[in-house]
DNA sequence: TGCGCGGGTGAACGAACGTTCACTTTTGGA
DNA sequence: TCCAAAAGTGAACGTTCGTTCACCCGCGCA
């Protein structure tokens, strides 16, 4: 048995139409709202299908007593990493991972940021205009990272160079000349992912 | 008067505490625990104060009539115009400091899942090896959208178009070929976004 | 085949919810 | 400075909430 989920298959499709719920209204359901929304017939039912769940860290308490997302809530299958070959293995089979995007992308949340990418000096990085990048705020860094660097009062994304005893700024697009700046430059943070919805 | 906002400073304020709790707990507090969170001594001054977001759409209600966000609950608390000019401020999207990166990217949780990319088909489109993508399961797609498609047994993400009657998978990079698909080929799912870490 | 257990039903209950009323205080414009 | 409108107080009210109790059903296992 897949150990990760002790919770059974009717409960998962349920907390599915939970998580569909929550993703367009922000909120957890009521319980006689649930039972509509579940097809079930007693708040009882829903006590203890609730029970269950925050059991599992899918469902919490605020301070409060509402219900509020739990831990994994947010996960998502992620399919497996074997699928180039033959056969694949769309997710949702057993032993199917699960991830949440955040935890991926956010290690340091106290010194985390998203900014926002304007322009596209970055795009042979895969970093387009439009794009958000997640920047963990410091003033200092490796040569290689991509960073977030403050040049002339401007925010500015280049990956970090060395040139002879010097730091560079290099864009990742040809159209774009490296900067070589003077005193008044300084590392805003470090770009430790990125995303991009369409 | 800047007609944008009618609502008085006290609210604005009120409203950051509110944004604040919700960043922690995903649900918007009861009317007797704000009373606590804002400092007020009667629920009724509540239940104005409310009256007063939701008629600006800061706040709404859900089809339980649960109070949950409105559409303007994540806006930036300030706009600051001064950001390129000198002191700066590190601007970030529409209150993405109140909103996860999950919420940003996942519109229908229960058929969406996560999926590494492998390859560089889709180089040009910012999509890199080693990237994961979040993909909308459904069997239809519009030309232009990003899709997942199986071919051959085989998932392939590829920009859908029309070539003639006949549907066809490009790709995002000179070196790879545009796939015309004979009959064994459907459409997985289609990609609503994409990220990476460093 | 019978039995136990986990999940579901239905009704009843106290507590908490959000609204309302009458009233006071604050605020801002004439 | 005065006054009217807006914001806040405090108490009371009906509603809805989530919990609880007793009971039933269906499935798995001995």
């Amino acid at each position: 048995m897949a150990d990760t989920d002790q919770v059974y298959k009717k409960d998962i499709l349920r907390l599915a139409q939970l998580r569909d719920y929550f993703a367009v209204n922000r909120t957890i359901p009521s319980y006689s709202y649930m039972c509509e929304l579940l097809d079930m017939k007693s708040k009882n039912a829903i006590t203890k299908f609730v029970a269950r769940l925050k059991l599992h860290d899918f469902l919490d308490a605020a301070p409060d007593n509402k219900l509020i997302p739990g831990k994994r809530f947010f996960e998502r299958p992620l399919a497996n990493a074997s699928v180039q070959a033959g056969a694949f293995t769309p997710a949702m089979g057993e032993g199917t991972e699960y991830v949440t995007i955040d935890e991926q992308l956010v290690r340091k949340p106290s010194v985390t940021e998203l900014i926002p990418v304007v322009g596209d000096s970055m795009k042979d990085a895969g970093i387009l205009d439009g794009d958000t990048v997640i920047v963990e705020k410091r003033a200092s860094a490796n040569v290689g990272d991509i960073v977030v660097a403050i040049v002339d009062d401007r925010f500015t994304i280049k990956t970090l160079g060395k040139e002879k005893d010097r730091f560079i700024l290099v864009p990742a697009n040809k159209a774009f000349e490296t900067i070589r700046p003077g005193k008044e430059a300084s590392i805003y943070g470090v770009v430790v992912g990125s995303f991009r919805r369409y």
